[in-house]
DNA sequence: CTGTCATTCAATGATTTTATTGAATGATGT
DNA sequence: ACATCATTCAATAAAATCATTGAATGACAG
């Protein structure tokens, strides 16, 4: 029986915190709440796993105070109760970014081989739109894009881009978002695009970015 | 043997650096750490725990990105290599201190019974120093005073605190800080200084967060 | 070279976390 | 009431993390 002081108290509930984003499915389970709430099935769907284990997982969050759950009927959505669980996971995200050698060997072996360009900043995005210099798409599936979008945005899913090329005028530069900074959708698109001739980049995060930073969001009817 | 694309090793890589933080006597070290380079021994005795406890907890932090180690002699110190792992241990707090009522619980239990009073910012301490309104104490030891402290501030270790009270002026207000913003000495400070009739504040968070503002720092000769 | 000291390594058991399975719960619709 | 469906719970085994111990390493002093 240890006696813990106070401090030592506080730090174990930080620790809790740090703990249920220690687990690379937890946090691809952020992301998709990122785009906006979901029930325990929508989750389990997305990322392929059996609807028991995501539950689970769920509830750690939500034991960190990063989730809520509100019944609707049968289903539980979750969602993020606020940006800090967002913020937290990009802290996280700069450091492994900045000082973990694997990550530039995964990003150098994989993203920029897709896209070794600078993408396009938020700002820059804005500005470019209002002075209509682009064609911006959004590649996330359909009910991701329902959600919320960049107002203007078309959404052209990952799947569909081939088929839908004569859509996109090769007289604009095409910039693609997704969920993050490190959604593979967008920089699979900015290729595919790139290899038929387009002037395309990648934003330099996702809706989930752009929303917090307080830009327009454009919803579905 | 589960195939894993590039996404899901990205985030295999950020969740080992949440589990990095996700221990509360790493999160401890790292609070140590922020005063200034340390080497394993010097923490060792500051957490009262076993040299190689503290060695293996180390060597997590650091192959997550937090840590860097440099041999000097016999000794090995160890540092943060930047601001960003303090930067995600004060979101992972944003995260607990906005949504988990156990620490709610453990703050009105132990901190606010010592002091209860909006504690004074950054800026406010800086401007009420330059008009010579204040009287700033340090409350840490000798050794962490040494490696950088808020200039003008007097060394009154929270042990030495009793004997050393005629020393501070019952005409300006007492505002006393320590390592961060849950260091318990702090909060010990005011509360004694109250009890003895000064006005006395705390500062709302500790050298290591001053620093990082790029507040001015005085190091010892 | 030898002894000492700070640190790391390696091995161990104890504890915690994780994924899986199937049963329990709670709400809906017939 | 009954069947159905989404979710949670409970139990289990596998895997990872943790603290502890004592031996190995690497640097310095004599």
């Amino acid at each position: 029986m240890s006696i813990r002081n106070p401090k030592q108290k506080l730090y174990e509930q930080f620790a809790i915190v740090a703990k249920a984003l220690g687990h690379p499915q937890r946090l691809e389970l952020i992301e998709h709440l990122a785009q906006g709430p979901r029930s325990v099935e929508a989750l389990a769907m997305k990322l392929g796993l059996p609807i028991a284990n995501v539950s689970q997982h769920l509830q750690t969050l939500r034991r960190a105070g990063l989730l809520s759950a509100e019944r609707n009927g049968k289903f539980v959505n979750y969602r993020l109760v606020d940006d800090s669980g967002l913020a937290a996971f990009a802290s996280v995200r700069t450091v492994a970014e900045r000082h973990l050698a694997e990550v530039d060997r995964i990003v150098r072996g994989y993203f920029e081989a897709r896209d070794d360009m600078e993408p396009v900043t938020r700002q820059e995005l804005a500005t470019r739109m209002r002075d209509g210099l682009v064609t911006v798409i959004d590649v996330r599936p359909p009910d991701e894009f329902a959600l919320g979008h960049v107002p203007g945005a078309i959404n052209v899913p990952l799947g569909d881009l081939p088929a839908r090329l004569a859509e996109l005028g090769k007289d604009k530069e095409v910039v693609a978002y997704c969920r993050g900074p490190w959604c593979v959708m967008s920089f699979e698109a900015v290729a595919a695009l790139r290899s038929h001739g387009y002037a395309a980049r990648r934003l330099a995060d996702g809706m989930p970015e752009w929303r917090a930073a307080g830009m327009a969001v454009e919803v579905a009817a």
